[in-house]
DNA sequence: CGTACCCGATGTGTT
């Protein structure tokens, strides 16, 4: 669907709703494609406008602008953003009262909002589909669209199906948007919306980041370890993050600066939403603040000035890697990024390789077993269920990973301990030993296309740019090449 | 391992 609109109108909307003067990059070419009713993938650094590109069609076409976002924090922040310009936007997702949450898609009903912002779970709800289905619905836009692609396969599952939504949508215009997509992640994304490839556009506004210095530090034990990083913090003395694989590594060094006397935050994900909250915001205003962190601790948080990103473990991949350090200077002025390396600490991830990846068998099992129980399943806790199938019961994941591949697969419906049950049978594709090594020894390859960055005496800018198809190599900002 | 969503139960740490 295309829509009439001039300059005039582009500027007028850019001008008062959002009081900027002028487009930013090719945020205006975006704009102009899209309300032309293309499609599109918009790959863009954070803090570049990136919002800007979908939010400002969404005011120009005529229907509803349905926003996929992967979290409750994201959502909440760019709807408060855009109420604070005057902009007629909402959110509906599990924080709401079930009368709030009623009362929204009254709302819906009733032709209110022009951007609504959900996750992709939000699709399950029979609810949701009622008003949404019957709305006319303009443009979909998919945020932080690597999500698609990293956690798509087994963590949220929902991600793979975004397509089939956004054919319950009515297949409008669709823009995609990420900061970080290596040529793999963006066909992943672009097979998953289930628009032919060659009707969607790609713009690539690079994302090089010169001012970041990298380098990497080999440690022989966790002492040596410690120490290091310690050092580093000290003559730091700015804002920095230190990222641990573990949460229980994390805790271990968190113990050590304790007895060092160095302060600092901590955040992952099995903190209480209110301390999650809170954490974050404490980051956000505070003057000179250290972060431990997991992986959990990265989207939406836009402080410019991180000075220094250390890794004390390894990431599975150099992709993870690039996105965590990512967050450093993105003010454009120098900062450190160093990866501090054990080479025992491989050993972890091999392991994580294998609960990630379980083999027919266990499937199977996993099958044969959800079946014998029957509709008894959902009286047992997730842990009980693990226990009938791995004997050991702690430290193996494989039972979850399977779960999701059967929600995947159609093979079951609903969820554990509420009313799952199988609706299919098992899949021929999904026992065969060549889809579950192919999968494998993908994961294997990220693993060890990271384990060369951490070997490597080449340019690690290089690398990283290889990895992600950026062509400049200009570098003369990492240890290798300063030797 | 670590990443999150959902929702309605019950009880808890926050605004």
């Amino acid at each position: 669907m295309s829509f009439n609109f001039t300059e005039e109108n582009l500027y007028g909307v850019l001008r008062n709703v959002f009081k900027i003067d002028e487009f930013r990059g090719s945020q205006k070419d975006i704009v102009i494609h899209t309300l032309r009713g293309n499609h599109s993938l918009v790959l863009m650094p954070t803090g570049m406008g990136k919002s800007l590109c979908y939010q400002l069609p969404a005011l120009l076409f005529s229907g509803l602008t349905v926003v996929i976002s992967p979290l409750i924090a994201l959502m909440k922040d760019q709807v408060d953003s855009l109420k604070k310009i005057g902009v007629d936007a909402e959110f509906v997702n599990s924080t709401l009262s079930k009368s709030e949450r009623e009362r929204r898609y009254g709302n819906i009903k009733l032709g209110r909002y022009k951007l609504l912002y959900v996750s992709p779970e939000r699709f399950r709800k029979k609810d949701f589909l009622d008003v949404i289905t019957r709305r006319e619905i303009s443009f979909l836009a998919l945020d932080e669209a690597h999500c698609v692609s990293q956690w798509g396969n087994d963590f949220r599952p929902d991600y793979s199906r975004i397509g089939e939504f956004r054919e319950l949508l009515g297949n409008p215009v669709t823009m995609a948007l990420t900061a970080t997509a290596t040529p793999f992640v963006r066909d992943d994304i672009i097979a998953k919306t289930l628009i032919p490839p060659q009707e969607i556009k790609i713009f690539n506004e690079g994302i090089c980041r010169p001012n970041l210095f990298l380098s990497v530090c080999k440690v022989l034990d966790e002492a040596e370890k410690f120490d290091l990083i310690y050092k580093k913090l000290v003559n730091c003395k700015k804002t920095a993050i230190v990222y641990f694989s573990l949460i229980k590594n994390l805790e271990k060094f968190a113990s050590y600066l304790d007895i060092k006397g160095l302060k600092y935050s901590v955040y992952h994900g099995k903190l209480s939403p209110e301390k999650k909250k809170a954490v974050q915001k404490n980051f956000m205003e505070m003057k000179s603040p250290l972060m431990l962190a997991t992986n959990a601790f990265g989207m939406g948080i836009d402080r410019s000035d991180i000075r220094l990103i250390i890794h004390g473990e390894i990431p599975d991949s150099l992709e993870s890697y690039y996105q965590e350090i990512g967050r450093a200077g993105r003010d454009g002025l120098p900062s450190e990024c160093t990866l501090v390396y054990l080479p025992d600490d491989l050993e972890i991830q091999m392991e994580f390789l294998r609960w990630k990846n379980p083999d027919g068998n266990f499937i199977k099992k996993s099958y044969e077993m959800l079946k014998t129980l029957g509709s008894t399943v959902n009286s047992f806790t997730y842990e009980e269920l693990q226990e009938r199938l791995v004997y050991k019961k702690s430290d193996d994941h494989r039972f979850q990973t399977v779960l999701n591949i059967f929600d995947m697969y159609g093979v079951t419906e609903g969820t554990l301990e509420r009313d799952l049950k199988i609706v299919g049978e098992l899949p021929d594709e999904i026992l065969q030993q060549e889809y579950i090594t192919k999968k494998q020894e993908f994961d294997r390859k990220r693993l060890v296309e990271m384990m060369n960055y951490a070997k490597s005496e080449i340019c690690r800018r290089k690398l990283i740019y290889r990895y992600f198809a950026i062509d400049e190599v200009v570098c003369n900002n990492c240890d290798n090449c300063r030797g």
